[in-house]
DNA sequence: AATTTTATTGACTGATCGTTCCATATCCTT
DNA sequence: AAGGATATGGAACGATCAGTCAATAAAATT
């Protein structure tokens, strides 16, 4: 009925959640995201609302998608321990990838969370997804007798998931890798 | 040789260091100091700097003090399962209190570590200096027989400095006290 | 082709940012 | 008591902040 959009919704969202992720909410400013997204000022506004409403959907986004991303080779065919192994490896190989961005939901908790009661529930949305996926294969686990019903699942899957934030702040704090894959192999030995 | 300052220069230093811990660099205007620290915009100036400046002192201090005073139980004459437990569950207490804080440390490296060279070192300073203790302790258990050769000292305390990140952005996502406390005692297993 | 609806662009708003200037107040030295 | 040095408080700086307005451009409908 109108003239189109001359953009890609998602792709310039997707460019606002590197961003945000990148810098922070307060350090990203409504001219950082004209200018990473590639589009004017007013189409910003008109398309996401204001700055906060950007936000939210960005972090909403990337609470859906990002870390299912990171957690889907727990539900590969492998081994218990293998499975495991693949994921905090994948993590600490991106942790040392050049141009790392750390996990938005690490970033959004100790900088927004405590004050933004939205990002709040987002924050611990996302936090019990990424629990769940944890604690459904470690009930295969153990339903499979690969692992043994000592610790309760849920728990062993916030261990390590807990463990996967430690290795970003340790990475960030400029731990080398070969000292990441260490701690890794010494967690994973709550395995057994 | 001349009027004396009407404030404590460490007092009003660790109440900006508070509100910077708290909120971050960014979210942290020269107003919202000057009102909590209770001097005048003036007197910021000439006795710290610019923002930069006093931002950096308080991590700077931070770092001196903060962890150490976390880990000090490293040091007790218990047991090293009970100092270890005795530091984490300091951690969980810590962190379910009212007003919690997360880590000065861990709040700089994930917002601007990546984007300041001076704070990067200092966090990494920081980080170091509690695998510092870690390792000590570990060490020590070693020689005294508490805890076998199975693993490097210093590996080890890293999966332990480490484990009280993800604790921290574990309870900063929504994680209750007791399932915080649960997955500390499966991280204790490490330890034999 | 005319009309309508929306997208785009750039100038602009008041507020707030970090920072500095300046006049005044207060203390130490002589 | 006088003079010198520093602290203090308020007003002001230019820059940038998030957000808006109005004019233009472009597509879909009639």
């Amino acid at each position: 009925m109108a003239r189109p959009k001359a953009f890609d919704r998602d792709r310039t969202l997707a460019r606002a959640l590197e961003l945000f992720q990148a810098k922070g909410y307060e350090a990203t400013s409504i001219q950082d995201l004209v200018d990473a997204m590639g589009i004017g000022r007013q189409s910003l506004y008109d398309t996401f609302g204001d700055k906060e409403a950007l936000y939210r959907e960005a972090l909403e986004r990337y609470v859906a998608e990002g870390p299912r991303s990171v957690l889907v080779a727990l539900e590969s065919p492998m081994p218990l321990r293998r499975a495991v192994s693949a994921v905090l490896e994948g993590v600490v190989a991106q942790l040392a990838s050049p141009g790392c961005r750390p996990c938005f939901i690490a970033h959004a908790a100790l900088d927004r969370a405590r004050f933004d009661g939205w990002t709040a529930q987002c924050v611990q949305n996302g936090f019990q997804d990424c629990l769940s996926l944890w604690e459904h294969r470690f009930r295969r686990a153990q339903a499979e007798g690969d692992l043994g019903a000592h610790h309760d699942s849920r728990t062993l899957g916030l261990v390590f998931q807990s463990t996967i934030y430690g290795l970003q702040v340790s990475a960030l704090a400029g731990v080398a890798r070969p000292d990441l894959e260490a701690a890794v192999r010494i967690t994973l030995s709550i395995l057994g």
